[in-house]
DNA sequence: GGCTGCCTTATAACATTGTTATGAGAAGGT
DNA sequence: ACCTTCTCATAACAATGTTATAAGGCAGCC
């Protein structure tokens, strides 16, 4: 249909698999439909990804891609903390903007759970083998390093604290999607959670609150009143 | 094969498909294979659950209640604060033993995701839609009643507490399956991760870290020494 | 006993989907 | 011009969910 014939059959396949899979779901994303869409025979798929795996592995990591936008677009401001709560909704925004999509991109849901997304991201420095998994959980690693230069937190090693959050932000937005927490999930369980994290990693219950507070009025007036800021008053505890 | 003709298929089916389940993945669970492993025609599974679908849910509730009854084996001990910890190691330890299992309950992984778990669990009273799903739930719930109950932290209600501490763990257990975590997910990140999220809610630094060394070294002694208590101090801070 | 009605089940077929074999065509280099 | 390699359309095969159909079996009742 659209494209040069001879050219690049693998672009145009992720493409149509990406727009299948945010329109009609992962049950859309079949070879032979896949193929119609681009006006090919299944055999693209073969000559290109060696099968359906390797498709669905490579529209799972250009989902990642995009996902990393979605959350690099968050702005960060002098308040490290109020960006990782942001950060963490907008992960949140992304994730129930269309479940399907996010439990096809963690190799869950779907025709065929595809290979696993990486491993020992903690054990041998910091990279998964997929660097576009990678670069969404680097950008929770460089706000908690923000948020440990500005004094809010304990200083440590700060991709295990990332690991900490995101188990925790994975765990909830899984649970939301399946309906567990009915209609007041952030209010109830997210937000505190996130509070509460916070205060165990060092920072004062006050300023947590107050990063919250400042990110709730933000999300209200969604581009005037610059943030009200929130001074890390001192060092975090013990 | 095994069992009366004329009798319960129905059960003899959710049988094979548990052993079958856990021993083969979730892609042993189709039509003919089940129906053969129970000496029947894949009618059976027309007959009896409508589809796969309705077989793969009734797997799901019994899996569920294996789940459950896993957990209630752990024992409680007069340190709520310890036996939370506990649960949460016998929680991932399930998981981890047979993660394909887990990701197949929770309607992720598999042929075709089963419909989803439940709804409003905290909107609406406690309960979910899936008395087996609630079940497991609640035993998280009435621990977190008791650490409540034994001023260890903040009195609040406990349904959304509980909820904060099964999201990180349902985060936690899905991440290291995948392998992010490498070797040392439990020491790096699970374990700091719950006496953080204790700390926010309420508890003692001091008091969080000594139940989890009470529980790590009974751990070590399996059956004996009893644990040595960890005296609960004073109320929680606020 | 024999009949009726409902539930269960075996057989067989069909639709969908992933996959592979095969051969044709295009592209590019020598 | 010829050869090699890559790409791709056609067609077939295997696995799986599902359904139609008809037979078997069992309970209840006359």
């Amino acid at each position: 249909m659209a494209g040069r014939p001879g050219e690049d059959a693998r672009r145009r396949l992720v493409d149509a698999g990406i727009r299948l899979l945010e329109r009609d779901g992962p049950e859309a994303l079949n070879a032979r439909r896949l193929a119609a869409e681009i006006g090919a025979s299944t055999m693209a798929v073969y000559t290109h990804f060696g099968g359906m795996a390797g498709l669905h592995e490579a529209i799972m990591k250009e989902e990642f891609v995009r996902f990393g936008r979605h959350l690099h677009a968050v702005p960060r401001t002098d308040d490290p903390v109020a960006d990782l709560l942001a950060l963490g909704l907008a992960y949140r925004d992304f994730v129930l903007a269309n479940p399907q999509r996010y439990r096809f991109m963690i190799g869950l849901t779907g025709p065929g759970a595809h290979p696993p997304i990486g491993h020992d991201l903690i054990g041998e420095g910091t990279p998964t083998t997929l660097p576009e998994v990678n670069a969404v959980f680097e950008q929770n690693v460089e706000t908690v390093r923000r948020v440990m230069a500005a004094g809010r937190i304990r200083r440590d090693d700060p991709v295990p604290v990332a690991a900490q959050i995101w188990s925790m932000l994975h765990g909830y937005v899984l649970l939301e999607t399946i309906g567990v927490f009915g209609r007041d999930g952030v209010p109830t369980v997210l937000a505190p959670a996130a509070v509460n994290l916070l205060v165990g990693l060092g920072d004062r219950p006050e300023a947590a609150e107050g990063s919250l507070r400042s990110l709730a009025s933000a999300a209200e007036a969604p581009a005037p009143a610059p943030r009200p800021k929130v001074r890390p008053g001192r060092r975090p505890r013990a």
